[in-house]
DNA sequence: CATACGTGGGC
DNA sequence: TGCCCAAGTAT
C-alpha cells in the first residue's frame, strides 16, 4: 500500500477517531485501525449485524456443547457448509457424544466420513475422542491452548471452539476472516508467509471486543465468518450490505476483490489409474466386489478401494492368463484432487470362478448391499453405483 | 517453510 | 475447461 493511499484512507476515517485525537499526517490506514475506538466500532457493528442478518439455525449453532461444536468445526475445515449439512446430523446420530465416538471402530468412523474428503480429519477425530476420554475424563479442555494440543485441532479450530463454547477472547483466522480483514485493512502482504499470517492474527486480536460476554464472543466470531460467507464474497462482494463498509479501506480504494492477494499457484499433475473391479456371486442373492484397503499414507489412506494399478498391463499381469480376455473396460471417470487430476479406468471382470488368486491382492469380498457401511473414496462409490445393474 | 491431503461449487 | 476456493492440520 502506498503512503499516499494510506494517508487518504486515514483522513477518511477521522470521523471515527476520538474527539481530541488529531490524525498525524503520516498515519497510515493500518495505524488508523489501531486507534482505540475503531475496534469498538467494528466489534459493535459486527455483533449487531450478526444478530440481525447473520446465519442462524445451522445444525451446529445454538449449542455450547464442545463435542458438537468440535465435530462441526472439523467437518467444516476446508469444506463448505452445504456439504457438511448432510454429514453432520448423520454422524451425530450415530455417535451422539465423545464416549460413543471413542468406542467406535475406526472403519465405522471412516464409513460415515466417506465422501467428505480429507480423511485424516476422520482418523484424528477418532483419536482425539479417545484422548479426551482417556486423559480428560470425557471433557474437552476449555482453553484454546489446551484444545490445540489435541489431534486434528489446530489454531483456527481451537479458537473457534473456545470462543463459541466458553467465550474466550480469541480470534479465529480462517478463509473468511482472511478475506474480511485483508479488505478491511487493505493488507496486501503475502499470506503464504508465516510473518504475514502472524500479523493478520495480531490485528484480528486487536479488533476483538474488549471484555465480551460469551454471547458477544459467539456473535462476533459467527459474524466474522458470516460476513465473509454472505457479504464479503470472493469475486462479487455485496458492499452495500456490509455493516462496516465505511471502515473498509479496500472498499474506499474501489476494488475490494483485489484482496486477499493471491500468490501461490497450484500445480496439478495428471495421472491415470486402472481399477480392477472383480465381481462375483455372493452366498446369497446379491453380488460381491473385491475391495482392498488403501495404504496408511497417501491418497485415500485407510479407505477401501478397488485394486489400483498404474497401467492396464500391470493390472492384467495380476490376473491368471485364462481370465484376461474376460476383462471389460468401462467408461473412465475423471476426478480431481488438490494436487492431482486423476483419470480412473475401471476394468470389470465378472466371473463365478473361485478366485483364489484374489487373495494375493490382499483384500476382501464385500457384499454390494453392504457397500454403504464401507469407507470408500467418492469417485469409487460413484463408479460402483453407476455401473451396477 | 513447503507440501500433501478430498471434494464440490463458482465463474 | 481450468482455475480458484472453502469454518485447516500435520509433517
Amino acid at each position: 500500500m502506498s503512503a499516499a493511499l494510506g494517508r487518504s484512507q486515514a483522513s477518511s476515517h477521522r470521523g471515527l477517531q476520538g474527539e481530541g485525537t488529531p490524525m498525524n499526517p503520516c498515519t497510515t490506514a493500518a495505524e488508523a485501525f489501531r486507534a482505540p475506538d475503531l475496534p469498538l466500532t467494528f466489534a459493535r457493528r459486527l455483533i449487531d449485524w450478526q444478530r440481525q442478518s447473520g446465519r442462524s439455525g445451522l445444525p451446529w449453532q445454538g449449542t455450547r456443547d464442545p463435542y458438537r461444536v468440535w465435530l462441526s468445526e472439523v467437518m467444516l475445515q476446508q469444506t463448505q457448509v452445504s456439504t457438511v449439512l448432510s454429514y453432520y446430523p448423520r454422524f451425530l446420530a450415530r455417535f451422539p457424544d465423545v464416549f460413543a465416538l471413542a468406542e467406535a471402530q475406526a472403519d465405522d468412523v471412516m464409513a460415515l466420513w466417506s465422501g467428505l474428503g480429507y480423511y485424516s480429519r476422520a482418523r484424528n477425530l477418532h483419536r482425539c475422542a479417545q484422548v479426551v476420554v482417556a486423559q480428560h475424563g470425557g471433557l474437552f479442555p476449555d482453553s484454546a491452548q489446551g484444545l490445540e494440543a489435541l489431534p486434528g485441532i489446530g489454531a483456527s479450530t481451537a479458537a473457534a471452539i473456545a470462543a463459541f463454547c466458553h467465550g474466550e477472547r480469541i480470534s479465529i483466522v480462517d478463509g473468511n476472516v482472511r478475506r474480511v480483514l485483508t479488505r478491511l485493512m487493505a493488507m496486501d502482504a503475502d499470506l503464504a508467509l508465516a510473518s504475514a499470517q502472524h500479523e493478520l492474527w495480531q490485528r484480528a486480536q486487536a479488533l476483538l471486543p474488549e471484555t465480551p460476554s460469551t454471547e458477544d464472543m459467539t456473535a462476533y466470531t459467527q459474524g466474522l465468518m458470516d460476513l465473509g460467507a454472505t457479504v464479503c464474497l470472493r469475486s462479487r462482494p455485496l458492499c452495500g450490505r456490509c455493516p462496516v463498509q465505511d471502515l473498509c479501506v479496500a472498499h474506499a480504494q474501489g476494488v475490494p476483490q483485489n484482496y486477499p492477494v493471491k500468490t501461490r499457484l497450484l500445480k496439478r499433475r495428471h495421472e491415470s489409474w486402472w481399477l480392477l473391479w472383480l465381481r462375483g456371486p455372493a452366498t446369497d442373492a446379491s453380488d460381491r466386489v473385491w475391495l482392498e484397503r488403501r495404504p496408511a499414507r497417501g491418497i485415500w489412506a485407510g479407505l477401501y478401494c478397488l485394486p489400483v494399478f498404474d497401467s492396464e498391463a500391470s493390472l492384467l499381469e495380476a490376473l491368471p492368463p485364462h481370465l484376461r480376455s474376460g476383462v471389460r473396460a468401462l467408461e473412465p471417470v475423471s476426478h480431481s484432487l488438490t494436487h492431482r487430476e486423476l483419470r480412473l479406468h475401471p476394468l470389470l471382470l465378472e466371473t463365478s470362478e473361485a478366485m483364489a488368486f484374489a487373495a494375493d491382492l490382499g483384500g476382501q469380498w464385500v457384499d454390494e448391499a453392504a457397500l454403504a457401511q464401507y469407507g470408500l473414496p467418492a469417485p469409487v462409490r460413484l463408479l460402483l453405483s453407476r455401473d451396477l445393474p
